[in-house]
DNA sequence: AAACGTTCCAACCGCTCTATT
DNA sequence: GAATAGAGCGGTTGGAACGTT
């Protein structure tokens, strides 16, 4: 089947998203929740496919997502599980709850990418590897890996205040996402956001609070407007947004029982990956994945490079 | 200052999966 | 079980920002 039929339609835009089309996209998923996508242009009147809209939702205007350069932990998580999964950009992501898969997707194809690359090429100028097999072999390409991000996580660190300097409107949605927080924790179901379904208020929350939002969404448009002249000057991470960063990693590091319900934290893909694992009596157990994943504190990491050194990519690339 | 090349990422495309009828 | 619609996923691209000459 191909892509929907509303997106070939004549009166479509296409392009990037303007402020007010957001306001109207937050506004309508504040009332009746981020579903049923297909209604979703017909009533707002908003010229964009139903796909669209859901991207524009999922990867950049849904509460708690965070924008800006990746650390050198979620950089190590990233390389790790790419390793591990593939390009499985959802799964990767449902351990970054913060980060979308398609911001995911764009560091890796544009910066880790060739970091590996670079290195792999290094080690095989050096004939450290064998060239017949493409995989990546992962423990040694990785170890390596690790330890140039240690060398270089203090340089990341100090660089962080700079982050960001390319701003486009888009980047505002950043403080469109921190705004909407506020929303997100105030909710009953106060979840991470890795997954849409879960992340979202229910659409019968008092009206004053949409208010709000709106009027905060208001407050940041004028805001952005009012910086047209000084492009790049979006607020760097504040404590909040590592407190904030922390507190949700640290939801999930209790190693996982099976039992039958997925909390928020533990999108099916998780689940997807741990029966694949499990399923090579090899493989590590994945609630010693998630701890390292989870953990800065990478003791564990020794544990879990012992346990896979005969398994890793094998059986998954 | 202008031209050109490169980088980056928001958004789109096409396919697959899942739910519903 | 088949058909259809809606949603999700991963790959790719267009164009703005940035860097270099």
């Amino acid at each position: 089947m191909g892509r929907p039929p509303c997106c070939d339609n004549i009166g479509i835009k296409k392009g990037p998203w303007t402020p007010e089309e957001d306001i109207v996209l937050v506004s309508y998923i504040r009332e009746h929740g981020p579903r049923n996508w297909r209604s979703v242009p017909t009533s707002t009147g908003l010229m964009r496919c139903s796909k669209s809209c859901r991207l524009r939702w999922t990867n950049y205007l849904r509460p708690g997502i965070k924008r800006g350069n990746f650390t050198p932990h979620e950089e190590r998580v990233i390389i790790h599980l790419q390793s591990l999964l593939g390009n499985r950009w959802v799964a990767i992501a449902s351990y970054l709850p913060q980060r979308t898969d398609n911001d995911i997707k764009n560091y890796w194809n544009t910066h880790l990418k060739k970091k590996i690359n670079n290195i792999q090429g290094a080690a095989d100028a050096d004939g450290k590897k064998p060239s017949s097999d493409p995989r990546p072999v992962c423990h040694d390409y990785v170890s390596q890996i690790y330890k140039m991000m240690e060398s270089r996580k203090q340089d990341l660190t100090t660089a962080l205040p700079n982050y960001h300097q390319k701003s486009r409107y888009a980047s505002s949605s950043e403080n469109i996402s921190r705004l909407l927080q506020g929303w997100m924790q105030s909710s009953p179901t106060v979840n991470a956001p890795g997954k849409l379904k879960e992340s979202c208020s229910t659409a019968d929350d008092d009206d004053d609070e949409n208010s709000n939002i709106i009027t905060a969404l208001t407050a940041v448009l004028t805001e952005n407007s009012q910086a047209e002249g000084d492009r790049g000057s979006c607020a760097p991470m504040t404590h909040d947004d590592f407190d904030l960063l922390h507190s949700f990693e640290s939801m999930d590091t209790v190693p996982r029982e099976n039992t039958g319900t997925e909390t928020p934290f533990q999108p099916a893909e998780a689940d997807d990956a741990e029966a694949h694992l499990g399923a090579e009596s090899d493989q590590p157990p994945l609630f010693l994945l998630e701890n390292w994943l989870l953990d800065e504190a990478s003791a564990q990491v020794d544990e879990l490079m012992k346990l896979t050194a005969d398994s890793c990519s094998y059986s998954i690339f």
